[in-house]
DNA sequence: ATGGTAGCCGCGCTA
């Protein structure tokens, strides 16, 4: 049985449930993951989440911003939280599905949300934008992803809204956001060595090539998401090199950015096995 | 260090 992972920045999961089952009809993943959840554990939709077909739901989330939250049809072996830069944000949980399908490993998920960073790419002048930095440097020397990635033994991904396009095709116009958060050659170069640290794969970049425009996120600040196609690469999937030669399909539901009420980010799906 | 839109701790903050 393949196995598929979808992540999504959801920007609240309450108000958006409606595209919740939408796109779990239409992709039908295994695991999902969802960034910016804004919604307080005890108020979690738990069982609308359950009624879509996820007995098995982690959470991590805070009242009003950030949050996090794993749904998955196969039960954990385990769940871990992070808390990076010691704020006690909810930007990082971890399931670890036991070995049960053609992967033949226990298969560890790590689903993320990045500091956006603020507007401003000068970590003298704008501590969002220092935080991000340094949430970056965390979670490169983080041992339980560090270790996750070079472990023979278990499959690994990073899945979530890391909220960088690396590549020049990551962005709409790369000479035009050089200078803007999210495509700052800093930020470029932190993330490079954060996916350097695994070594984890850019499984999305093997299905479309580094020369192709590919986005997952399109500015809720412009009347019309399709005009000229401003987009970036703000999701990514990167897999353990033990899993990624597995990756099967991929898509980015680039419709649901035109759903009604829609995220400004669209969900990735991978399929593995 | 433009403004644009969206959501929640809502008339100010974050994205």
């Amino acid at each position: 049985m393949p196995l598929t992972i979808c992540t999504w920045n959801i920007n609240s999961v309450r108000i958006r449930l409606d595209i919740v089952r939408a796109a779990v009809e239409t992709l039908r993943p295994d695991v999902l993951c969802l960034q910016e959840t804004k919604c307080q554990d005890d108020k979690f939709p738990m069982n609308a989440i359950r009624d879509m077909g996820f007995p098995h739901i982690a959470l991590n989330g805070q009242k009003g911003w950030h949050g996090v939250a794993t749904f998955s049809r196969r039960p954990f072996q385990a769940v871990e939280k992070g808390d990076f830069c010691g704020k006690g944000d909810a930007r990082h949980v971890a399931v670890t599905l036991a070995p049960e399908d053609a992967l033949g490993k226990p298969l560890t998920v790590h689903n993320f949300y990045v500091p956006a960073g603020g507007d401003v790419p000068d970590p003298e002048l704008n501590p969002k934008f220092a935080h991000k930095l340094a949430f970056l440097d965390e979670v490169t020397a983080w041992p339980p992803l560090t270790a996750a990635a070079a472990d023979a033994g278990r499959h690994a991904v990073v899945v979530g809204d890391l909220n960088i396009a690396p590549l020049e095709t990551d962005v709409w116009s790369h000479k035009q956001l050089l200078s803007v958060v999210s495509h700052t050659p800093i930020e470029v170069e932190k993330l490079n060595r954060f996916q350097a640290s695994g070594p984890w794969v850019d499984v999305m970049r093997t299905f479309v090539p580094p020369q192709d425009k590919l986005f997952t996120w399109w500015s809720y600040r412009s009347p019309d998401y399709t005009a000229n196609d401003r987009g970036r690469r703000l999701d990514h999937v990167w897999a353990s090199e033990s899993l990624a030669p597995a990756a099967r399909a991929m898509t980015v539901l680039k419709d649901a950015r035109g759903w009604d009420k829609p995220s400004d980010h669209v969900p990735v799906a991978l399929t593995f096995g």
